[in-house]
DNA sequence: CCGGATCCGTTTCGATACTG
DNA sequence: CAGTATCGAAACGGATCCGG
């Protein structure tokens, strides 16, 4: 499966592009969790609730470290440890994530408090650069 | 296929619940012709430049439809023509696509014109009012 | 152990042909 | 025109295996 890295680019529509980059159920679920959930490692992403398969999630991030939005690092404490971060260009799909959130909270029944929906409408830009600081 | 119409929910996390709903290749681009381009006809998205199968196109605007995104309506001007239009829910959607906009136009190599973005960019709020108050 | 790769049965996709 | 039917291809999922 993880053949799978580079799709080509079908369409210059903005939108269709940004969706064969991560119009997937998953891709985005990996950048929420280094941005917002301070996981980093194969394992704490594997551990997350939503129970991805290891094949998928490895073919994921192979597929997100080709499209320049991740990569690997290894921990600088235990050499053997691989680390994922976040590009620049993975960090800035934060007010893409903050306003799936919103509409969620808004439309479904979710987890998400009233009060983290409170400071993510009201000091949105500050809820994005801390998030983006803090990956 | 359009069998599957109502996944059920896996996870009450906010941005999982968007996923579920919206988390494909081709549900938003829908709702981005609903919303931006006057498109409201099958025939309408089946003609877009992505070039949905019309299996899926029928299969996502079912699912679209259940979720309360989308709902038809007969055509007022011609009782044959049936037209699909955005529910609050749906138009509710606008910030989500704009980011996602922004976001391609700034990493990936689109259509957007530069006048295009910075009119999103600067005037956010007013745009996405007018693709609300149009769709 | 950790970070995957491989297998394999099932589900979904995508292209095209077809129909009420 | 607005979808269904069909069918091969691709993706998913779960389990297991493997190299360092």
């Amino acid at each position: 499966m993880s053949a799978t890295v580079l799709r080509k680019r079908r369409s210059t529509c903005p939108l269709n592009v940004a969706l064969e980059v991560f119009g997937d159920r998953w891709s985005l679920l990996i950048v929420r969790d280094l941005l917002f959930k301070r996981r980093h490692t194969y394992r704490d992403f594997a551990g997350a609730e939503e129970r991805i398969a290891t094949n998928v999630l490895a073919d994921r991030l192979a597929r997100l470290e080709a499209e320049g939005i991740l990569f690997k690092k290894h921990d600088p404490a235990d050499a053997r440890r691989v680390l994922y971060r976040l590009t620049p260009k993975g960090r800035d799909l934060a007010p893409v994530l903050v306003e799936m959130i919103l509409w969620s909270a808004r439309y479904e029944r979710t987890a998400a408090t009233p009060a983290q929906i409170r400071e993510m409408t009201e000091h949105k830009a500050r809820f994005i650069a801390a998030a983006k600081a803090s990956s």
